[in-house]
DNA sequence: GTCTATAGCTTGATAGAC
DNA sequence: GTCTATCAAGCTATAGAC
């Protein structure tokens, strides 16, 4: 009968793990199998579509984690500057303090699919327009919200290729420190 | 006699266009042969030391471009506005208006050599300090001129990250004409 | 559902002609 | 100094046993 190693979900995480540290064209299939235990063949089983399909399964799958750990959380009630404090405690967690790369980052480099990189816009999109809706709340007008937003993740984005090179994750953590007086002011 | 289709430099700029475009595992020897214009076997015979031998040579390159087109011209006399605007210049231009990678940012994921790693903490450490050495010189104190030269990286990177994955480069033009302000102030 | 084995192509790298 | 031809190793992908 033959049961599953591992659900769709956690293969999908492993698979993400991969990608976003050694890029499309980094992660070949030998190192997938190492990194979900799995052999070859048994990942085109899962993943009839090959290396790009089990690509937008890991894609699809960090997109989902940031629904449920930072979008959904954002939007709850209760205190906006705890939840601003809780959602960089979760990016922290998601970034290994800086060490991990961006998976949009690393997947906007030449070799993708055009299917991946529309993935990747919709996501930062929604990051984005997570971002404003928050800015919004702390009684921002919707474009200077939007503007707080964008230099938000900007700040993200920026202090972890920088605590990449130098590896050291100051920055990163600093970044994340300041994201409340980002969005929602001093 | 067989002479020289490429001189060095032209080889190194040629394949660090490639090496940023499509990171270190996705720059294959006949994607640099086609980029470039030689054979394998030729560049094997300019770089003995194959791939990586190329590598160093096109991070070297992209540092000896930034040293002549950016921290030269930085230190030199003329007012400091006037200074700071020519080098965003030259920089929007070495990033392609926002479509290109940054090469610290692609080359800092897993793949490469050490020797590498070094190298690029290295060139983002001039940056660094040619940025504020400029803050220094507008008057900031040596500490706040280390801060605004980092929080200045930090805007050109992010902003070129989300311009890579947007497709547009608002963010990332805007980044470069908030540099004056970010470095001598408002 | 996972495995071993294998096909066919691309990779990094070398040998030798011109 | 550049080229064509070639190698072993790694790649994506498939076939078939259990």
């Amino acid at each position: 009968m033959a049961t599953a190693k591992l659900n769709d979900v956690e293969l999908a995480v492993c698979a993400a793990e991969t990608f976003r540290l050694f890029g499309y064209e980094g992660t070949s299939l030998n190192r997938l199998a190492e990194a979900t235990g799995l052999e070859k063949a048994s990942l085109y089983y899962r993943f009839p579509g090959g290396k790009d399909a089990i690509l937008m399964a890991a894609v699809q799958g960090v997109g989902a984690w940031f629904e449920a750990n930072i979008f959904e959380p954002l939007r709850q009630r209760g205190p906006l500057a705890i939840r601003v404090e809780a959602m960089a405690a979760r990016l922290r967690e998601f970034y290994g303090d800086g060490t991990k790369p961006c998976v949009l980052d690393t997947l906007s480099l030449r070799g993708g699919t055009p299917e991946l990189q529309l993935a990747l816009q919709g996501a930062l999109d929604e990051w984005l327009r997570a971002f404003a809706a928050v800015a919004v709340e702390a009684g921002f007008a919707p474009d200077e919200a939007q503007r707080r937003a964008e230099q938000a993740v900007i700040a993200v984005e920026g202090s972890l290729v920088l605590a990449r090179v130098t590896g050291k994750s100051d920055l990163f953590l600093a970044a994340l420190a300041e994201l409340h007086v980002r969005l929602i002011g001093p």
